[in-house]
RNA sequence: GCGGCUGUAGCUCAGUCGGAUAGAGCGCCAGCCUCCGGAGCUGGAGGCCGCAGGUUCGAUUCCUGCCAGCCGCGCCA
């Protein structure tokens, strides 16, 4: 039971011994000073609003029972105009240490999802070129969010959206086909510019041509065909291999094109039209998307007999729906955010709750060198692509900047900032600090020591050891709030702070020069608990937890 | 024009479902290596929380109106 769960039901308890109920808004939190104790809960005056007596008084009251509730409240204080502040015996917070070590890796997970079926979608970039770092940005916080909402019990499943149903696609077999031409020497037009540009377009060409170099000799169609599906397969390849190389892994690729094939698009539109929320108007057919909340009605089907983006897109969430999903998460890059209110209007049409259905915006990546901006869309930009920003400054580097901002605002990505090992770089900060726990385990080990001594708990007083287990109480809370949040930035402020905790006890105290085998290791193990922390939390980040550096 | 996001220390950013004297890192200044990894630690200076109103015991947080920056507003993909 964390701190605050166990002042809860003691508080709870109390309020109801004195014949109130729990009021709804009252908190119970760190304060912002550590003078005020460990946790401060504020219902004695949300109770006085509600029962209009005294703050204070009520709050003596309160604090009485609470100082002969429990042998692990040191000590609770009235302050303010009613606040009770609440601080915990050593015994309590020592108690930590037992439980991160049975708990293990799986220490700070929750059951906050019980179990739910819950999905995030996210890069889901049209295979029409590399992937740049904007996706990046989008693929480190979506995996993370899948990792962050399995840890709080969900049970989730990571997916890719695949558009390969597009007129996207006939321009990369055109464009393809065109170098191809060209290449062949059967071609002097400018190839065209809304074609795709990239030289990984001429690779592709120059590939099938190697293999093949009767290509071009076929008819315009099949050629253009043939280009499409290999350079659709060879991009595939590429985007794979990117995102592996990011440490990101999805658990289901999914096609639009299947949408389309197996029907599934006609029937939702079917559906849409019984129900009333579609109709026909100058030879197209639209969503009623105002009958939503949306600012305008919606185009499903164009006058030429074509189908919107909007049109698959509904068919997909409902066969997200369908797939038993009781969570949606959709990460987007944040020009599409025009998109949200029909998207939303669209799930309410398809009867599902607005609750289950977010989208998390990932906002422009600022690539920058040396405080100057690099323009992302020059062909010549030598680090457009994200494979190229893994190659400079690692994908532990890389990852732990775009999760350690909140995903909502702009991110300058400054490549000469992010290959230092300072506090701008805060990743080696979280990284150092367990690689200098694992190297004092090394030397005790060298020393003879038994790393599996009980030792004593009851000797960690020093306040620097209690601040880092008070911090390892935390841990849950801010893996479930970065759960609900869906806000990975939680989980890397807050190993920045235990990182900064551990350096500091690290400081103060020696562990391996202590006093006494005792509280030699009782240390180690207190360390170990750090340890396997800052573990727990990297691998929710996606980022690796070194041994040494 | 309408809508969204952003505006907090010189810089990069947390905090914001109302709480106590607004935080961190970098940079700057002053210190700490006979001692487990100095990629570290300690201390200091540095703020009209964009501006102006409102709500209340209390507002950086909620509401309204402005200002600035970015983005989005197609029978595009």
């Amino acid at each position: 039971m964390r701190a605050s769960e166990l002042l809860r039901s003691l508080l709870h308890q109390a309020i109801t011994e004195l014949g109130f109920d729990w009021p709804a808004k009252a908190t119970i939190e760190p304060p912002k000073e550590k003078k005020f104790g460990d946790l401060a809960a504020n219902c004695a005056l949300m109770l006085a609003k509600e029962a209009g007596k005294n703050p204070r008084r009520l709050a003596e009251e309160l604090a009485e029972k609470l100082r002969a509730a429990s042998p692990h409240v040191a000590a609770v204080e009235v302050a303010g105009p009613g606040f009770l502040n609440v601080t915990f015996a050593p015994s309590f917070w020592q108690s930590y240490i037992p439980r991160v070590e049975a708990a293990g890796n799986r220490f700070g997970a929750s059951d906050l999802g019980r179990g739910k079926k819950a999905q995030v979608e996210f890069v889901s970039a049209n295979p029409t070129g590399p992937l740049h770092i904007g996706h990046g940005r989008g693929a480190a916080v979506g995996d993370s969010l899948a990792r962050i909402l399995r840890f709080a019990g969900y049970d989730t499943e990571a997916e890719y959206y695949i558009n390969d149903a597009g007129k996207q696609m006939r321009t990369l077999g055109l464009s393809v086909w065109l170098r191809a031409l060209q290449l062949a020497g059967k071609r002097s037009e400018p190839f065209p510019t809304d074609c795709y540009q990239g030289a990984y377009i001429v690779d592709i060409a120059r590939d099938m041509l190697a293999v093949d170099p009767a290509l071009t000799d076929l008819p315009e169609e099949e050629g253009i065909d043939r280009c499409y599906e290999r350079g659709m397969a060879d991009i595939f390849a590429g985007i794979k291999q990117d995102l592996a190389d990011f440490n990101v892994s999805h658990d289901v690729w999914f096609s639009e094109l299947s949408l389309i094939s197996d029907g599934s698009v006609e029937s939702t539109l079917e559906s849409l039209k019984a129900a009333g929320h579609a109709f026909e108007e100058d030879g197209a057919l639209w969503f009623r998307a105002t009958a939503f909340g949306d600012d305008k009605d919606r185009v499903l089907r164009k006058s030429d007999g074509s189908l919107t983006y909007f049109a698959s897109d509904i068919a997909y969430h409902a066969n997200k729906y369908a797939r038993g999903f009781e969570s949606i998460t959709d990460v987007w890059g944040a020009d599409h955010h025009g998109y949200i209110p029909r998207m939303r209007a669209a799930i309410a049409a398809l009867g599902r709750a607005q609750k289950s259905f977010d989208v998390v915006l990932v906002q422009l990546v600022n690539l920058l060198q040396a405080g100057e901006q690099i323009a992302m869309s020059t062909r010549a930009g030598k680090f457009e692509t994200l494979a190229d920003v893994i190659k400079e400054v690692g994908a532990d580097a890389a990852r732990f900047m775009f999760l350690s901002r909140k995903s909502d605002s702009k991110l300058d990505f400054d490549l000469d900032l992010v290959k230092q090992r300072t506090m701008d770089n805060p990743v080696y900060y979280v990284q150092y600090a367990h690689a200098r726990i694992q190297a004092v385990c090394r030397r005790a080990g060298e020393r003879g020591l038994d790393p599996t001594a009980p030792g004593d708990l009851s000797l960690l007083v020093h306040e620097e050891e209690l601040d880092l287990l008070r911090l390892l109480d935390r841990f849950r809370t801010i893996t479930e709030d970065a759960a609900s949040n869906r806000a990975p930035h939680y989980v890397s402020f807050f190993l920045m702070d235990l990182a900064g905790q551990l350096h500091r006890y690290y400081a103060a105290h020696q562990v391996l020069g202590a006093e006494n085998d005792a509280l030699i290791a009782a240390r180690l193990r207190l360390l170990n608990a750090v340890g396997q922390t800052i573990k727990n939390g990297l691998a929710l980040l996606g980022v690796s937890a070194p041994e040494s550096m």
